[in-house]
RNA sequence: GCUCAUGUAGCUCAGGGGUAGAGCACACCCUUGGUAAGGGUGAGGUCGGCGGUUCAAAUCCGCCCAUGAGCUCCA
């Protein structure tokens, strides 16, 4: 007599065993047509599942993002079963669920092709349309692994076989496939309704680049068409905004084949760069930073020294000059360390802040290149706090402070952290970690911020926390960081003299708010969408002229704003004011003067915004009025938390 | 680095074994026009690089480089 606790309370009793779906009929036949699967004493099972004693049950339907990702589990093995029917050489292997969608990887004697992927799908929707009933069995894991080789699926064998656990394996039959599979799934095929197979890429088997490599699909599915048509959508969105097309659009930057993963920036976006370079030194000597600059060129024994060179030396750029080998600085921190032990540093110097706008270059591996966001040559906001261990969470807690008040001046309101602990091969004692993970915590804890902790994610010298940021489309992107380093000041030989006249060894803190000037300007690109704000904009300021009779009064409006450190620009082109409307608010220039007969006559200016809005006519010192506010507002959103 | 795809004018793209095409941009001319494209004329390309096949290669084949999507990596 089983009874069954529903999610609002309410229980039912049966006379006898009932399956889920039974249930779901009992409550009535909507919910039986929509049921995707049940949540049973906490765990998914399929709608045919069994219920012979008191259980509480949550029927899932598509409305819930688990029946969305039993929707696409099950569409990757609809996918599975499409391809072993029109490749039967083809092995299955994994088909997990991921963020809109899923894949597939599958071992065959060639790489599936875009053709292929229409053929695919084709078939998939033919299996829809059969409409076969999904059945779970299961089998001893000994008798599952004999079972899948005997069918020449050794991939599946060897998954099977590395289950730890001797519990029985569940299968999933759907007509002529069966796979390996925990389940839950659709009743039946004919529940997939909005799928599309998206691309085709080689990935590793295990995700090890030693091991051979396999024919992956991605696919995405949803609940309904009208869904799947959004997010095809939402993706195109985000290709309009890629930095690398808006960087041609708006003359940006360029990367060329003799350079790869170097950028060449142009004006405009020099412009951009030079801003946010500007912004960041004023900021960072408010917070008492000083900035210096060191040497791009760096005998290879550093880095030896440092560290480095063990785990890195292949991903260094490194050169011979007269016998001796260097490498170009990958990274800044082993520098600074260097000014630290100039003299003899006193715990009353301490701490002492050192920032520079390091240029650093890797060598990344060319397939990882990507615009912007992953380069070989760039340039960090990298700074380097020496402290002792008790000034590690006030640096913290006044570093996060500097980051939020950056960020928010970007228009970047939401902040996502995570802090890292130690992991398994690690340097320094445990009490230290205690102490650095202890202080990290609670700088978190004492601006009550939400974070997430990484256990084991740390760095082999010290714990870190990592700030990533989101974007106006909801992307997430890692940034800041603040790192606690025992290693390096040692090793480099960092020391100062203690209270009690003894020499002891700083602490350093590794910390950066943008990360580097390349990512974040690449992320800016994309959130603005090329439409940067004021004080970013390239160019601020373009005054247009209706007829030649204009051209003067026009050049001395602009002399005017430049004297004022304005960007303006006199466009004064034989061409008609519809045209240059048309171009100038096609560049994202946020303010455009319109200059007739009328404005000379009354020593004013017309103002219309990117945005098409007109401001009317107005005094050149009323104009001037709004620019400044306008560019010292910077990118806030809100007023209120300057 | 690995897999697949791509590389044609400044940009976006079409074409394709027999002298290279469009739109926009550019130059010149006409037009001096009040809030998102006025008109005309013209110039512009070793078809990513190097080899091979062929009477003939931008086109077919091979290698290399770069880019794109993933995978791996990311101090």
């Amino acid at each position: 007599m089983p009874v069954v606790t529903l999610p609002d309370g309410s229980r039912r009793a049966f006379s006898s065993p009932v399956s889920v779906c039974d249930v779901a009929t009992d409550i009535g036949p909507g919910l039986a047509k929509a049921a995707l699967a049940g949540v049973v004493d906490g765990r998914e099972v399929d709608t045919s599942y069994i219920i012979d004693r008191d259980v509480t049950l949550a029927i899932i339907t598509d409305r819930q993002p688990e029946g969305l990702a039993v929707i696409r589990h099950s569409t990757a093995h609809l996918l599975a079963q499409a391809v072993k029917q029109l490749y039967p050489a083809a092995q299955v292997t994994i088909g997990p669920v991921i963020e809109d969608g899923f894949y597939y990887d599958f071992a065959y004697e060639r790489q599936f092709t875009p053709e292929d992927l229409e053929k695919i799908e084709q078939r998939m929707e033919e299996l829809v349309r059969e409409d076969m009933p999904v059945s779970r069995r299961l089998m001893p894991r000994k008798k599952a692994v004999e079972y899948f080789r005997d069918m020449g699926e050794a991939y599946k064998a060897e998954i099977i076989a590395s289950i730890p656990s001797d519990e029985d394996i569940s299968l999933y039959r759907q007509g002529d496939f069966e796979d390996l599979c925990r389940g839950p799934h659709v009743p039946s095929t004919g529940r997939l309704k909005a799928f599309k197979l998206t691309k085709v890429a080689g990935a590793y088997w295990r995700g090890d680049a030693s091991n051979e490599m396999l024919t992956r699909i991605y696919g995405t599915a949803w609940a309904s068409k009208r869904e799947l048509k959004a997010y095809l959508r939402r993706i195109e969105e985000a290709e309009k905004r890629d930095h690398r097309k808006l960087a041609k659009k708006f003359d940006l930057f360029h990367i060329q084949e003799e350079a790869p993963g170097m950028v060449f920036w142009h004006p405009n976006g020099w412009t951009i760069y030079s801003a946010v370079e500007q912004y960041m030194r004023c900021r960072q000597r408010e917070y008492g930073y000083k900035e210096i600059k060191t040497p791009q060129l760096v005998d290879f024994s550093l880095w030896r020294k440092s560290g480095h060179a063990d785990k890195f030396s292949d991903d260094m750029f490194t050169l011979t000059s007269e016998e001796r080998q260097f490498a170009i600085k990958p990274m800044n921190c082993p520098c600074h360390v260097q000014v630290f032990n100039q003299g003899l540093r006193s715990y009353r110097d301490l701490p002492l802040r050192l920032a520079e706008f390091g240029s650093c270059h890797r060598s990344e591996p060319s397939g990882s290149l990507h615009g912007l966001m992953r380069v070989r040559g760039f340039v960090q906001d990298d700074g380097h706090i020496f402290c002792t261990e008790n000034q590690i969470q006030s640096e913290v807690s006044d570093f996060m402070d500097l980051l939020h008040s950056v960020y928010r001046d970007f228009g970047f309101e939401e902040v996502i952290y995570r802090l890292s602990t130690r992991p398994e091969k690690r340097v320094g004692s445990d009490e230290g970690w205690d102490k650095a993970e202890k202080a990290l915590a609670d700088a978190l804890d004492a601006a009550e911020l939400p974070w997430e902790e990484l256990p084991g994610e740390g760095a082999f010298y010290g714990p870190k926390i990592e700030f990533s940021l989101k974007d106006c489309l909801g992307r997430v992107w890692q940034c800041g960081t603040i790192q606690v380093d025992f290693s390096m000041p040692g090793r480099l030989d960092a020391q100062y003299v203690a209270e009690d006249g003894s020499r002891q060894i700083p602490v350093m803190l590794h910390r950066a708010a943008l990360g580097s000037f390349e990512r974040f300007i690449g992320i800016l690109i994309e959130h603005y969408e090329g439409a940067f704000p004021t004080w970013l904009a390239p160019r601020q300021v373009v005054i247009m002229n209706i007829t030649d009779r204009q051209a003067d009064y026009c050049r001395d409006l602009k002399a005017r704003l430049d004297t004022q450190q304005y960007r303006a620009e006199a466009d004064l082109r034989n061409e008609k004011i519809g045209f240059k409307i048309r171009e100038h608010t096609l560049q994202r220039v946020p303010y455009l003067l319109v200059i007739g007969d009328k404005e000379v006559e009354s020593q004013t200016v017309t103002v219309r915004t990117r945005s098409g809005e007109d401001l009317g006519s107005m005094t050149c010192e009323s104009f001037l009025q709004i620019l400044g506010r306008d560019v010292n507002r910077r990118g806030r959103i809100s007023e209120e938390k300057t």
